[in-house]
DNA sequence: GTGAAAGCGCTAACAC
DNA sequence: GTGTTAGCGCTTTCAC
């Protein structure tokens, strides 16, 4: 017991050649009779063969069947359900991902990236902040492994699905502009990654177009990329006067959501808050967050589609696909007091 | 460009035999001459050589590596992080962790099971309250690959890690009646999924020593395991007439608390609410949710490392590893009006 | 209809 | 110090 079972044992009780077993298994077995055929069916079952995937792919290096994904951490919902989304489609498409949790450590991404390597995946996709396309490549060596980016990259190249962080923004400010507001901060991540960046060139370019005073100076706060961040910012946001707020994600959001509240500034009667991504959590915040959507799910469809096009086709040229974003009103929004 | 290098073409270029290469690779090459071992390296470094892993687990089937993880939804917080806790002790101990999500589906997670299986992982982690351990041990075929059940498993048989349940239960109850409830509810998953009915008995037995009423066929509701099963259950609590709900999980909680704002009932003042789990979003809803802690993460650690000492000495007694809950008391529950 | 043999990329005895 | 060789489990060509 316990001892694996090879294409060797079906064929020795069959009493045929492996290449026997192999072909019939494999459905390319019309030339070989009926009864043999119904013999190893029988056996595989029986003896409950399953193929070893490292023989097998060691052979078949073309078969598209694996694809990595690498993203900073599992216990975000956010990367969570984009991971779903690629899982959707992978399984759609009989595709198997392989997903790997780097913790936002650069030496583990790189550790992961080689293993995924080692293991012939065939493509990558890849949310990272920290890694640009020339670590990436590198660490792919001079394989030309297809990948797609996702999220928080500083990528000027590459394939790479996005969504549009400047329209973001600026619906953010207009939304807020729309209720009244003339004294706004935006509170993000104190890393010039590009997509917040975008969050706050269309977010300032509203505001200035509506001639409001902004300063990226004193009017942009920073703090941790996580709900305890905007939780500690809360009294930065008080200190700030302002009244209202464009938060660089929902986690953010929420973390402030919980900080004025122990401040005992009231969202939305005292300051509006406003997020970004709209995480499932927004629905069940107090008070509700409003915020702009982002297609998580969608992106990891997306990006896998893309991907898998790829694949299937290695001549598709680099490309950026970018999916659209807009307002979700609920309830930490509102007009400022008088 | 493109192609893959092998040990072999640096053997080639190194003037050597690949058995050379191999072997200063792995390190084992103190016989080697330095400069023999040297020119080995640079090459490797130069051609950005990368093992391929289906060809050396086809040989070294020993050498622990890989673990498989199934769990059921990876865009739930809760098993996003107890895979953040695997993750850290495969870190730690060099395995890599394959991690599979199967929505909930059985055909998908039998699927899956069967592509860990032929990838030749070497131990499992299986969340899933679907699986029976026979399914898993059928999908296994006879290999004895140990794995470790985990959570929401009504298995009665197979090494696990479990938290106390029934404890749970009790400490939930107590802490309630403290408070001076007399009349509770439990809201639950209309499954008989065993640590949910674990709960239940905890709950009913110290509220018949309290001399508490409960009845089990109007005093238990159901409804989905989810932030919406909570919310949907809303209207029924407050028909109920309790002062006070326990939730199977603070998932339901959560929605509950938000279906019972949207019909003016407060929380804590009209109905106190206690939910199950800890997961990091209770200190951010409103108000906080009083909550039974489990220790997800740890149990993630605990359950690799159970994993990994069978795997390294395969004779360890199957054996169920228990960890402790406790009371984590915050905003959402409180003395029930007069 | 069926099987023998080669070989995927690698490691590990065992020679020399 | 270094190389030869066999073989992991599988697929595939080609011969019978």
């Amino acid at each position: 017991m316990g001892k694996k079972v090879t294409i060797r044992d079906i064929a020795k009780r069959a009493n045929v050649s492996v290449t026997t077993v192999s072909q019939v298994l494999n459905g390319k077995g019309n030339r070989f009779s009926k009864s043999t055929c119904d013999k190893v069916f029988k056996l595989r079952d029986e003896m409950q063969y399953v193929p070893d995937f490292h023989a097998r792919s060691l052979i078949m290096q073309g078969s598209v069947s694996t694809i990595g994904v690498l993203i900073p951490d599992l216990s975000e919902p956010f990367f969570g359900t984009f991971v779903e989304g690629v899982q959707k489609v992978a399984r759609e498409q009989n595709v198997i991902p392989l997903v790997f949790s780097a913790n936002r450590d650069p030496k583990l991404e790189k550790e992961y990236l080689q293993q995924m390597v080692s293991r012939a995946i065939d493509g990558l996709i890849i949310a990272s902040a920290r890694m640009t396309t020339d670590t990436i490549k590198q660490a792919l060596g001079n394989l030309d492994i297809p990948f797609i980016l996702f999220d928080r990259n500083n990528a000027q190249e590459g394939t790479r699905v996005q969504t549009d962080d400047f329209h973001g923004g600026q619906i953010a400010a207009q939304h807020l502009i729309d209720l009244g507001h003339k004294k706004m901060v935006y509170l993000s991540v104190d890393k010039d990654t590009e997509n917040f960046q975008h969050r706050l060139s269309g977010f300032e370019k509203v505001l200035k177009d509506n001639g409001i005073n902004f300063d990226e100076s004193t009017d942009v706060l920073y703090s941790e990329l996580s709900r305890e961040g905007g939780e500690a910012a809360a009294k930065d946001v008080v200190a700030s006067g302002a009244t209202a707020v464009f938060c660089g994600n929902d986690d953010m959001a929420i973390g402030l959501l919980k900080g004025l509240r122990e401040l005992d500034v009231r969202v939305p009667e005292d300051i509006s808050v406003i997020g970004y991504d709209d995480i499932s959590l927004d629905e069940y915040v107090y008070p509700r967050l409003t915020t702009v959507h982002q297609p998580i799910y969608d992106l990891g469809v997306g990006a896998t589609e893309i991907l898998l096009d790829r694949l299937n086709d290695k001549d598709v040229d680099e490309k950026v696909e970018k999916f659209p974003v807009h307002l979700v009103e609920r309830e930490s929004t509102a007009r400022p007091a008088k």
